[in-house]
DNA sequence: CTCTGGATTAGCT
DNA sequence: GCTAATCCAGAGC
């Protein structure tokens, strides 16, 4: 397994939100590892409406304009965490939301996480993966070349058949193709 | 300062 | 299908 490096990620955020697809996602912490298995984003680029870049750097977006490869970790609708990783180089904003894993290795800890049982119900949504994984602001603006999160190939794995298709849960740029999923997974948030 | 609505989810009808 | 939960960023005054 081989770790991805800054090159990765800067990038087009489309081509980084596609090729993510089938990658490794790994949360190492003191006492426990939690891995999944990307099967679905959504990439946010510098001139989309739909961004919280859109209209410019603010305190809370600033990480979406700093270096690719790190983490960009906001709270929405009061009670939910989401995870997107940084793309397009620094100083040009862009990110790409992590909306569904699979599950690898941490299982049971993700069940208690979510609180759950279901192994289908655990990573299979933008904020379900969050919760599973207890990733909350404390992860915002990370390195993920170097730090607790990082992304992980291996390369005989192949992802399937990529979808792509429009955003959920956005009321700008509705019909945007911008986002990407592994055909037929059980995992993938919205079919 | 006040107000609006959100890159969501779970639970109910 | 509908909506409560529950906080806060961003816009407008």
């Amino acid at each position: 397994m081989k770790r991805l490096g800054a090159a990765f990620f800067d990038r087009r955020t489309e081509t980084v939100a596609k090729e993510l697809l089938g990658k490794y996602l790994t949360l190492r912490t003191k006492t426990a590892t939690l891995s999944g298995l990307i099967v679905e984003t959504e990439a946010y680029h510098e001139n989309d409406p739909a961004s919280h870049s859109y209209k410019g750097k603010t305190p809370r977006n600033a990480p979406m304009f700093g270096k690719p490869g790190h983490a960009y970790v906001y709270f929405t609708y009061g009670m939910h965490w989401c995870f997107n990783i940084v793309t397009e180089k620094d100083g040009t904003a862009g990110a790409v939301l992590i909306r569904a894993v699979e599950p690898v290795s941490g299982i049971e800890l993700m069940k208690k996480n979510r609180k759950k049982k279901d192994v289908y119900q655990l990573t299979n949504g933008p904020a379900k993966f969050t919760q599973a994984f207890g990733i909350t602001e404390k992860y915002n603006n990370m390195d993920l070349i170097n730090g607790a999160i990082g992304i992980y190939d291996e390369r005989q794995r192949m992802p399937g058949s990529i979808v792509r298709t429009n955003r959920i849960g956005i009321s700008v740029a509705k019909d945007d193709l911008m986002r990407f999923y592994v055909r037929d997974n059980p995992f993938v948030s919205v079919k």
